[in-house]
DNA sequence: TAACTTCTGGATCGGATAGTATATAAATAT
DNA sequence: ATATTTATATACTATCCGATCCAGAAGTTA
């Protein structure tokens, strides 16, 4: 059965992403509500309050869009069926491959749309600090694997070479908006797997 | 000769250093002027306006401050004296000490207060977009005097080293602000390091 | 058709925003 | 002493912010 009620003249799922475009561009506090009425459509604060609640549950909803779409870069982090430093590469080189390109926002948006804001909206980069905080877990349990599978020596520092990753990993978001192009950075990933090797050749 | 006038009642050097510490923690656009003022000694809006114009004023001589102290931590980058791989492992592993200090904000200034914002101050932006450009200049200067002195092999891709530095550089911000110690990155550091060892050793 | 549900247009809310006007206070210069 | 210069206190703009209220429009259900 069809809900009631007159039907809403918006897509709502195409004004998620519309406001995904501006939030990843600008920022959640510096993205205001009269820009994102804009975008879907010059809806009424009415409409945008209807469906969304909130400037700050849009938000919550764009970074979960976010986190099932163009944040599946980093998703071979939890393919246990790769291995861990495939895992790994491929991680960095779809996130660089997927900050660079020119459809969208430069950059990673849980990493650059609340990276700083004002007191009272610390609750938003706390939310953002915790999508990367499993992030960095995930790192830290391929690595964990490669040393239980052998492929790093028992005494690899898993926290400090989680660090080397999502280090390198978090700064592709600057180095995007920087204008930094693919394949530089897509070179440096290689380098930077080279660590990996050097570690294993050592077991 | 002593300037003439009615002195102003509070440091304005003090005062510079104070506003550093807001828009380093909630960026400039997030640090609103009633804030301001208030670590400035709760000095009323005319005051501030006498002392510094407008706010973005404020914050240009804040960049240039912060740059004159903090941002120090890559100065060895144009310190011809050092060896360039002294010069660039003494960069990385000062800001991650500086930016790790819990005596202020962690991070970079230059790479956290603006990263996003709208788009009436892209011009604010920009601004740090140039600084951080300066340091990357300075990081392929100091890669390409490696490749003259023989350092490095001549066959050297220059952008993507200066890439593979710059991009950890700019992640220890992140990294910071999500709680990672010092100790830990500037393990990383090593490993990172380690990058232009293999390569100096295929020379 | 009548009742019900949901969405929309338009006006509006209180509060925060950066910035300014005016008169006066406090110093130096002559 | 008087003029000049600069900073202050106080009051005040105009605008934008996120959010809400209400009446009516546009559907479905019974």
């Amino acid at each position: 059965m069809a809900r009631t009620g007159r039907p809403r003249n918006f897509d709502r799922d195409e004004a998620i992403l519309k406001a995904m475009m501006l939030f990843w561009e600008h920022g959640f506090e510096s993205t205001s509500l009269a820009q994102l009425r804009a975008v879907m459509g010059d809806i009424s604060a009415a409409s945008f309050y209807a469906a969304f609640d909130s400037k700050e549950s849009l938000f919550r909803e764009v970074v979960d869009r976010y986190i099932a779409t163009f944040g599946q870069a980093t998703a071979t982090l939890i393919d246990s069926s790769l291995a861990p430093r495939e895992a790994i590469e491929q991680a960095l080189r779809s996130s660089a491959k997927m900050q660079t390109e020119e459809t969208h926002p430069s950059g990673c948006l849980l990493v650059l749309s609340a990276s700083t804001c004002s007191f009272e909206n610390v609750h938003i980069r706390e939310m953002l600090t915790k999508e990367r905080a499993l992030t960095r877990s995930r790192l830290f349990d391929c690595i964990q694997r490669a040393v239980s599978n052998g492929e790093l020596p028992a005494s690899t520092d898993i926290t400090m070479l989680t660090a080397v990753f999502e280090t390198f990993l978090l700064g592709i978001s600057t180095q995007s908006r920087d204008g930094i192009s693919f394949a530089t950075i897509d070179g440096a990933v290689t380098q930077v797997m080279g660590i990996w090797d050097r570690l294993a050749d050592s077991a």
